[in-house]
DNA sequence: TTCTATCTATTCATATTTGTATGTCCAGGT
DNA sequence: ACCTGGACATACAAATATGAATAGATAGAA
């Protein structure tokens, strides 16, 4: 490796930047909490151990000079590339450390979650996750998870609430099933299985302000357990409803009644107390969720 | 902007990537020339900032840790637009200056070097070029320039030379005039008018070896100047050599004989004096010349 | 014009960083 | 077991960078 091209004071790159980016040595200094005249010497220094002139001094302020112009652009590659070091680094701090719950459902931990831990364990090594998998919308209040996944955006005003993507569920079954009713609206079907989720009457409710009146014998199963639920489902024999993106991994699955049903629009919100936003390594399991765990 | 991330000492991030590099502090030290402990204490003073061990101190050297592997991807990069930024200011120096001679042919002054005037301003603002447009072989040892691109490699061993690129040259002409003799061998064409570089017989010889032997009264016209050449051939009536990526600007010029004809192979060499290849402004047009001129 | 706010440049005492010299530790060869 | 070469750690003096205070300069407002 050839190293003399990197030789010079590179926090003196970053008070260029901060200069250039500032507009005056006095408000960068401000900026960066260190004295203009600080800040005045290490640009002079750059510019003399450069041979280049960054800053025309015009009365008040600096201007930066053509070549100060296209210089910038390289110390704002630097700066980027210090702000991705400083993120990851924290991170990898072991001051970030300890025990952080989080609450997903079961196909969330299980499809989505799962590919992910071995890219959060590079991300925060030193945070250990409890995974907390249940459709009961668990109480943060209570501190049973510090960071959950949702499907309705909570209300309280003491949680932190982020929208992280939005998705469709349908009402799904084996395509050996589903070709049964093809081109048939579900009034026509008589005898169609449901499997439900629970003893509650949302679904039906959902598919009689479609026009489908679902009577209770026609659920041949409850199941709460979504993975169970779709286990039942590839067996054929019954309808359930699932997320597109779900479906989409069993090409087996085909959705039902395409022309009669609007799919029902789900979005996911991750939620947080406002509290515990503010612990470094809740935060960092929050950002990194947040931006995870919405690829598909 | 926001500052914060950058506020780590950046010369802490160097020291970072060249001992991760050499793998010892002593090491590193000698290849940036400054003392083993002041870079066993920038190290020091950068993990206990970040809170995180970069290195693992197993006896003899330093191995980086996991946390550490990670984050030398990040200092890489802004080593990387740190090498950048320190080499485009090496162009903008106000030390390089001065003037610098460059000899071309008509065909690359014309159609490689024209367009990038612009960018070479942009790259050595204080450089002032002299173009020299020639098909001589002018001799640089008389310094009538410092820089000359060749289609033949200079012998002479106080030269530096180098192979930036290649192209094919081809018999062209006139659609209208090629399309005479479409699918005809040169042999059955008894009238065929040539455009002749000089009086040597180079041209001659070749379309011998091609067993298409010329006869002089063929070269309707000899010029030496490939533009005019060019701009005669555009006229129809006759062929000439040309380099392919030339040809190609035109669409009116098409190649003639593609059968019998195997293209001729040229190597675009880059020459400049050993002496001056020391000199910052010969050398650094020598550099942007050897990366931009063999863009088609 | 004159005043004022705000900028850059300079000065000097202080704080920090650096290098030299030296101590200590470890691995490998004799 | 001992020696040796090369590595990291420590101590202290020298070099360097920094900040507070201050002076000088400029643009805009009254």
């Amino acid at each position: 490796m050839d190293w003399k091209h990197i030789q010079f004071d590179w926090n003196h790159a970053r008070a260029f930047l901060v200069v250039a980016d500032e507009g005056s040595l006095s408000a960068a200094g401000r900026a960066m909490a260190i004295s203009q005249p600080t800040l005045g010497r290490q640009i002079t220094a750059l510019e003399s151990q450069l041979k280049v002139t960054l800053f025309e001094r015009v009365g008040k302020g600096l201007t930066l000079t053509q070549s100060g112009l296209r210089l910038y652009e390289y110390v704002k590659k630097m700066a980027d590339a210090a702000n991705e070091f400083s993120l990851v680094a924290q991170g990898q701090s072991n001051e970030v450390s300890g025990d952080v719950c989080i609450s997903l459902t079961e196909l969330d931990a299980y499809f989505r979650f799962a590919p992910l831990i071995s890219k959060f364990k590079e991300y925060a090594p030193n945070i250990r996750l409890e995974v907390q998998v249940s459709n009961d919308i668990s109480d943060l209040k209570r501190r049973e998870a510090d960071v959950a996944l949702r499907y309705q955006r909570p209300t309280q005003p003491d949680l932190i609430t982020k929208k992280i993507g939005s998705e469709h569920a349908y009402l799904y079954g084996h395509q050996d099933y589903v070709k049964h009713f093809a081109n048939k609206k579900p009034q026509d079907v008589s005898n169609l299985q449901l499997i439900g989720f629970d003893h509650s009457d949302q679904m039906k409710h959902y598919l009689m302000e479609m026009g489908f009146p679902a009577r209770d014998d026609q659920f041949t199963v409850i199941c709460k357990n979504q993975l169970v639920q779709l286990q039942m489902m590839l067996q054929g024999g019954a309808l359930a409803f699932l997320p597109d993106h779900i479906a989409a991994r069993f090409p087996e699955l085909v959705p039902a009644f395409v022309e009669s049903f609007k799919p029902i629009e789900l979005d996911m919100w991750l939620v947080c107390h406002r509290e515990l936003h503010t612990s470094r390594k809740v935060r960092l399991v929050f950002d990194f969720l947040s931006e995870n765990l919405n690829i598909k």
